[in-house]
DNA sequence: ACCTGAACACCGTTCAAGT
DNA sequence: ACCTGAACACCGTTCAAGT
């Protein structure tokens, strides 16, 4: 019952966020004007403007957001398999599609347009990179584990992020011929991709 | 001089498709619009419902069109390379990096939205499949010569295609970092992130 | 069958005005 | 400083009308 007036106090700009993150679920990336989210949020079509510049920078600040719940959720699993080196690549790797497909719109959005002008979102920035350096942290362990071929952590790194994100990319998109996900489930296609750039 | 009022005779839908591309290559996915495409093509703004039931089933055009010529020159290329088993992949592979970079916005759309309804666009679909059976054959032959590993084709074929594709969007996203492109040609690593996976 | 022009609902953005 | 409401340009789509 309450959070009902409660916007117009002190925190639209998350609101904001929050009610794009819940449009983009409910309707889509081509659902989502920032008319609907001022809507939603309890304001004015022109309130927005008091917060973000324009549609490009809510857009920005809610894949923002995403890529730090991207990091708690990763960072999380390879902790919990930081003593087993067999499976914490790919458990990770399973939070990541698990991310992706819990929330299609917003992780195609995280990976589209934003960046058009680059340095105008250092934040966006930051935390992209914040999540990079994780992955390579988990590379260089699981390099030392000898789960990974060594080499130059950031390429490695760059291998594994590009054949797990090219995967879910092309799940989501639908092309993913019906009969290879009659033959496997999505779980056993994500084991098999990494298994192919895996040692042992 | 000519193609002036040769729209109105015969190829509107044709003469749409182009017009689409270019404004693709020129103003970018958010400058699409249906308006902009009839205005370039010399019709009004509601000719385009003619031909297609709506903006989607262009965009379903253009992607389709694009899909055609990949699978021209990915051919072309698999072709040219077929007596040296050891360059044909990575060729075949840098022939798919350089279509999407040739056309950056194109190959984004291609990729993304259009399959939502998925029955809809049947020659869509036609083209995609004919696209993935094209590489398969590819990735049986370099099975043959021993350069890729063994297993079902289908789904080394997809590990190839993740590998690449994942490759290329993270850098059309703007989200490989620029320590890693000062270190490496972009040519270098899609040899890097292929050799992952190839045998020798 | 193919195309035009008016019309409608919706959108991003700006701006003068209010608190 | 933050928000509202009117206004403007642009958009997708529909439809009656023309050829």
């Amino acid at each position: 019952m309450p959070k009902k007036k409660t916007y117009h106090h002190g925190d639209l700009k998350n609101a904001l966020i929050n009610a794009g993150v819940e449009i983009l679920a409910k309707d889509g990336v081509s659902g989502l004007s920032l008319r609907k989210v001022a809507l939603k949020a309890g304001v004015s079509h022109s309130a927005p403007y008091s917060h973000f510049v324009d549609k490009q920078a809510l857009i920005a600040a809610i894949s923002t957001e995403g890529f730090r719940q991207l990091y708690e959720r990763v960072s999380a699993v390879a902790d919990e398999y930081k003593t087993k080196p067999s499976r914490q690549m790919i458990e990770v790797a399973w939070a990541y599609v698990q991310f992706a497909l819990d929330d299609r719109d917003r992780f195609k959005v995280m990976f589209s347009d934003v960046l058009e002008k680059e340095k105008e979102y250092p934040e966006f920035i930051a935390e992209s990179q914040r999540n990079f350096q994780l992955l390579r942290m988990i590379v260089e362990a699981n390099q030392a584990s000898g789960k990974l071929r060594s080499g130059p952590s950031d390429l490695v790194a760059l291998s594994v992020w590009g054949i797990v994100h090219g995967f879910v990319m092309l799940l989501l998109e639908g092309q993913i011929s019906h009969t290879v996900l009659e033959k496997k489930s999505v779980r056993e296609l994500v084991e098999f991709q990494l298994k192919q750039i895996m040692l042992d």
